[in-house]
DNA sequence: CATGAATGAGTGTTCATTCAT
DNA sequence: TATGAATGAACACTCATTCAT
């Protein structure tokens, strides 16, 4: 009877562990086939568990999409926070954040599936009925952004005539996985490449000469792009 | 007593215009609730007319979408070569094409679903398939504004070291119709005003300072981007 | 003003060379594809004329079958007739009415369509309770079919101890498509022989006189037919 | 402790219950209806269960025909497999097929089941088209039929000059439902009465020695069949 | 708790039939 | 009269969801 908190009863591990794997197939297969292609027989069936027992975890097949957009996008939350967190000029943190998203299988697959469901059209009407649900969810990493670029502006690093949502849009654009499949599947180009590059272009676009060089993903951990 | 040929026979006009009515409702209805969830029957419900007749004139669900992505791709040719045969600069012509594609809310529409369609999932992999169709269809306008690139560079007006398909990629991001949706509907913003920024980003990227200003669009009729 | 009755008016000639037209092709057609394989359309297409016109002929596809199936039920008793009249002995008859069913393009291929769609079980069922219209013309050859083997039988030429409806079952089994299919097409025999054999079986089987009594069913329990 | 493997675990035994329902079902109704005229549904209806059910067994209705076919076949094959294993002779044997065949409601029913569906043109082309999986399965029962009568050829039971496909068409002939809806059904004879006719007639028919030569062609033009 | 059999509404497609031109 | 565009009922098939075991 000493902690009451920790025990999570093995059972409730267990769960855990099947949700996990549930959301995960169903990643991979939303992601190779898009929603309507994806049965959730299918998602079951790559799990190796029967069509009930994802019922059992989640409600209804928008409830495990829903539940798979909510992750990904706390998981980029996540890790914008430790961006936002660490130092470094919003340039940087912008690069930074441009890079997370597009380096890491993981969180660009993830990604990829936000964006993926979100760009579908068919989702779209109904999911943002549910705005108690995204409505909200998906505000908070648009104003963090707005924010990063609002002070830079302020910090002159941006043009200030440029309206911030525009600089958002732009932003949010260069995160798409058209970009990635093309360049990377298409034209064989290292996914390093494509990041350095795309910022490069956000920043002082594709006009010759500016003193801006390429950020190679070496030279920026965490910080530190240039001076 | 001056043509003879070119009566269309009033049936054949009247079967014209029948087609018409039934791709622009397929057109909207996709757009607004995409493939799966919008059903022959939908289509057919807002022409007016019964689910057979839609079959009259498209043999199946996706020879309709097909006509419909061909259509556009045409279309989009046929703005693009007006564009490249007039006079200007790349850069000029780029921004010219930008524009048309988003301005004029036809064309733009008929972009988004083309958009729309090839970027969701689910309809890519069959579709895809169509190469005979599509596959050089849309080839074409890839490698019309990969030269374009191209003579920017080489005539110095844009940056040599990045790759020529990263400028593309950008460049069609840059034409999504998200962007529109976002900025025009959601923030209120203008057609015009949203093409000028988006455009002048692209050029010289999101820095201050540059000595470029954003081209507005009574000053851009078709060429003469800046003084 | 001569004559007033005889002028067919020409039009009514026309009418009557097209509803021919009609019905070979839908006889055609129907023989190689079946009843539910072949639609309006196709027999429309066949004739060269559209859809509609040939419902200014027939006022229902089951109506064309069935003036198809009457006309050919019709040029069956003619034939019929035709060696009825003749002289000779019922055998003789009976041979030579399978001979003419079985020889002549043209008659054992209507009389293969009028086989094939009374047996075909989708078209029984509604076709007989047109009773008004077939019932009666298909009973007229069978009544001349039995009577000819009462005659026979009556003659001495047949075995009496069999009954009369067996062997007319015998006979229009032999008239099936079903043999000529399989022993001229299949085993590459000629249409003669193989009516000469039937012809031959049949009358050995039901000739009088053998020394094979009719096994009963007792008598035959897994061998011992006859002592 | 005896057996411990045979337990079909309750839930298969149900499966393969249900699965005998839907054919039995389907059964009925395609001999009633025939193909096109029995839709899912109907079956569905019939056995008290929803169409999806149908599909949780029968991949397709073609699936379901199949099935249906197949095992008529290989009731066909188990049955004369028994009576060939038998002794008797071949005639014994050939009468005793025709028997079983005939007799045993649920026998003759499949019987007729597979003949219907065979003879419908409308199936012919498609389903022998799966000749993977009926080709061989039909040629099997072929064989042995063939087999049976040149048997009873060299044993002097039958005509050496009649041809074996000669013999073995009209034993199917005689197997024919047309033979028993009509005989039994019209004419009220008894089902084995009939049986023992068609069985006399057909040995009669194809004994050797009779004193009836095969009739030729020529020289039976419109009578004078034999001297 | 896990299963998977059962359901039934929904979809694309066909085709006999009608009717305005 | 001949046409063929239009109709709509019907059908095979799918799949999210439920529930008895």
């Amino acid at each position: 009877m000493a902690s009451a908190t920790p025990q999570p009863s093995l059972k409730e591990r267990q769960r855990h562990e099947r949700e996990e794997l549930i959301l995960r197939a169903a990643d991979e297969l939303l992601l190779e086939r898009g929603y309507h292609e994806t049965s959730i027989d299918d998602i079951a069936a790559r799990v190796g568990i029967s069509k009930g027992t994802v019922y059992l975890h989640f409600a209804s097949k928008e409830d495990l999409v829903c539940a798979l957009l909510g992750r990904g996008i706390r998981q980029l939350q996540a890790t914008m926070d430790d961006i936002l967190a660490a130092p470094g000029t919003p340039r940087e943190k912008l690069h930074a954040i441009l890079r997370q998203m597009s380096s890491g299988m993981l969180s660009r697959q993830r990604m990829q599936l936000v964006e993926a469901l979100f760009r579908n059209p068919e989702l779209h009407g109904r999911l943002t009925e549910r705005r108690e649900m995204f409505g909200n969810i998906w505000e908070e990493p648009q104003r963090r952004i707005s924010a990063l670029f609002e002070e830079g502006k302020a910090a002159g690093e941006f043009d200030p005539d440029t309206p911030t949502p525009i600089m958002v849009s732009l932003f949010w654009g260069m995160m798409s996985p058209q970009h990635f499949r093309m360049l990377i599947v298409e034209k064989q180009m290292s996914s390093d490449l494509v990041v350095a590059h795309l910022s490069r272009c956000l920043f002082k676009g594709i006009a010759p000469g500016g003193e801006c060089p390429v950020v190679s993903a070496e030279s920026v951990s965490e910080g530190s792009t240039r001076a």
